[in-house]
RNA sequence: CGGGAUGUGGCGCAGCUUGGCCUAGCGCGCUUGCCUUGGGAGCAAGAGGACGGGGGUUCAAAUCCCCCCAUCCCGACCA
């Protein structure tokens, strides 16, 4: 490919409306445009990137016996409403009406239309297991689309679907997607995790989230750097420490705290450490009120709360309804006396002893509060938000925490959308069952984002290897010199007829431009032809990655290049 | 959804406070020519926008007012 005809357009500019680094490089270097809010048109450039992450993940899929179909993107919303998400989904569904006005969604995923597709055309154990996958076009009316690629409302995404005969097939489907999605990351070329995760909207049980090591990265994780632990936060479970104090409880009493509302007002005032109070938080959900008590230094797990309470919806209450259910200022709820709401403990409350709590009146807090006696909880459980340094829940050592980016996750389904749809098979008795499912993901966009974002230095793109848009690009230092635009041409001839994906900057730019966008784009291998190149024969071979150079004789620059990018 | 900001040629911006010297300016990019060629050169001549959209105020609006749209950021309450 000749530059001069390619459509790379660089800026040299950095886009006013991009933030993170991905967003910025990707837009500078040529490979994306936005369309709108979260939608972008791929470039050349990037359409080649993606095209290789695709064939990766095909080969990977492939290998553990994935069969690739294409399923509509325009769904019915029947099925939804058959597997009640119609309804449950919300505003990140993008809904539409036929000209009939029938109802419609654009997929945000696809486990109703696999579902519904499976249930018609399997009947049998025989046919079991199934594992059915696409590469396309995902929707989703994020509340916020943002950093680019990162989030956006338009992606295109792997998912693969498993169907099983019982669980026993689908913890070997599971382990297969895990080792696929492992090989994928890999041969990306992205340091990542697989993580522990939550399940959130999809449903299911057990699940893992491949997080790319970035520091833009929206997903928090801790890690244990002496075992093999590691979770999302939002997952990661919270042992609760050891009791320190043999104090004996004293009795409750009331202690005036004017204006102090804040843990760490509280605190300062009362001259104590922020460890002997217990923080309440009022959470609204579909049954009620719920106080949740958290130690003064911990931090709520709305993810755990929601799913120990077994509710739907669980957002921090509004603070007029605070004042209400207090009886008085924010800042001054406490368990001790709270009419009419459930209460919910973390674990570590319930070890301790003499804490400070709101007295549910103005300007006051009680002292020596003692939970099981002066209130008793109606949920304890494990509620708060893990961070670095809490002790790993395997081997009690220090847990190390990181930021990252999401690109894949897998899922457990079992038989939530079996159940729901009726996508059941025959077994050996002839009995009936639910097919048990999993679902698998991984966003390809996403994943080219991350490795940008991961990837770069100040001047630019470094992609791997493996997905690099090209491997190599020949510039010739003046397109005016006769002899050098001939010994460029054949040495992209030579490389281009190897097989190299090869790109000749012919374009009548002076040097630094050309080297400038080669740095930009992010060509793994720059081979520059100049004087030196004319009079010696050898040509300077320079790698994105480290800056190291090497003269190279044309006769050997096939063999060098194939050497390095790994195709002989 | 709430709050803030922005919207001026392909990109980045100035002009708006104190309407009229703006039928709009600068840098980059683009076109043509000359010149230059190892890290985003130089000179010259050009093309390209009616200032997000609509409505108002005014003798006069990119500048003031209203509505709408779009984009970006922050937040969504840790009491």
């Amino acid at each position: 490919m000749r530059a001069s005809q390619l459509l790379i357009p660089t800026l040299r500019e950095v886009p006013a409306d991009a933030e993170v680094v991905s967003h910025q490089l990707l837009v500078r270097a040529g490979f994306i445009r936005k369309a709108a809010a979260g939608v972008y048109n791929l470039l050349p450039l990037a359409f080649r990137v993606v095209k290789k992450i695709e064939t990766i993940v095909r080969e990977e899929m492939d290998r553990q016996g994935g069969q690739e179909l294409v399923m509509p993107i325009i769904q019915p919303a029947e099925l939804w409403q058959e597997s009640g998400r119609w309804d449950v989904y919300g505003p990140e569904l993008f809904r539409l009406k036929d000209r009939h006005g029938r109802d419609f969604c654009l997929g945000p995923t696809h486990e109703e239309i696999i579902t519904d597709l499976v249930r018609n055309e399997v009947k049998s154990y025989r046919q079991l297991p199934l594992l059915l996958y696409q590469i396309q076009n995902k929707y989703r009316d994020e509340r916020r689309p943002r950093f680019g690629l990162l989030r956006g409302r338009e992606f295109i995404m792997k998912d693969l679907y498993s169907f099983d005969r019982d669980h026993e097939g689908l913890e070997i489907s599971y382990q297969k997607m895990f080792t696929a999605y492992t090989r994928v990351f890999e041969r990306c070329g992205l340091r990542f995790r697989p993580v522990e995760a939550d399940s959130g909207a999809i449903g299911g049980r057990d699940t893992h989230e491949f997080i790319v090591f970035a520091a833009a990265g929206e997903s928090t994780v801790v890690f244990c750097p002496h075992c093999d632990y590691a979770a999302n936060v939002e997952r990661a479970s919270s042992p609760p420490g050891q009791v320190v104090t043999n104090e004996e409880p004293a009795p409750l009493r009331e202690v005036a705290t004017p204006g102090r509302r804040t843990v760490a007002e509280v605190t300062s005032f009362l001259g104590m450490d922020a460890k002997r109070l217990i923080k309440t938080l009022l959470f609204e959900t579909e049954q009620g009120f719920v106080a949740a008590l958290v130690r003064g230094d911990r931090d709520i797990n709305e993810v755990k709360l929601q799913k120990e309470l077994a509710v739907l919806r669980c957002e921090l209450a509004d603070l007029p309804a605070v004042a209400r259910i207090s009886g008085a200022a924010p800042g001054y709820a406490g368990p001790v006396g709270l009419p009419g709401v459930k209460i919910a403990a973390d674990l570590e409350v319930m070890q301790m002893v003499n804490a400070v709590t709101g007295a549910n009146k103005d300007d006051t807090h009680f002292l020596n509060v003692n939970p099981g006696r002066d209130f008793k909880p109606d949920l304890v459980a494990d509620l708060r938000l893990v961070r670095a340094g809490d002790p790993c829940p395997v081997c009690a050592r220090p847990l190390s925490g990181t930021q990252g980016i999401e690109v894949g996750q897998i899922f457990k389904l079992g038989d939530k959308y079996s159940k729901a749809l009726g996508a059941t098979f025959l077994d050996e008795n002839g009995q009936p069952r639910p097919m048990i499912m999993g679902c698998y993901g991984i966003g390809i966009t996403r994943t080219m984002a991350a490795a940008v974002e991961q990837n770069h230095d100040e001047n630019g793109i470094v992609w791997p290897l493996a997905i690099a848009p090209f491997h190599v690009v020949v510039v010739p230092v003046s397109d005016r010199d006769e002899k050098q635009m001939t010994m460029a041409n054949q040495v992209y001839e030579l490389l281009a007829g190897a097989g190299v994906e090869v790109v000749l900057d012919d374009r009548p730019e002076r040097p630094g431009v050309k080297f400038k966008d080669a740095d930009l784009i992010g060509y793994p291998l720059r081979i520059t032809v100049g004087n030196k190149a004319v009079q010696s024969g050898e040509v300077e071979v320079r790698r994105r990655a480290t800056g190291e150079t090497t003269f190279v004789p044309v006769d050997n620059i096939v063999a060098y290049v194939k050497k390095i990018i790994g195709e002989v």
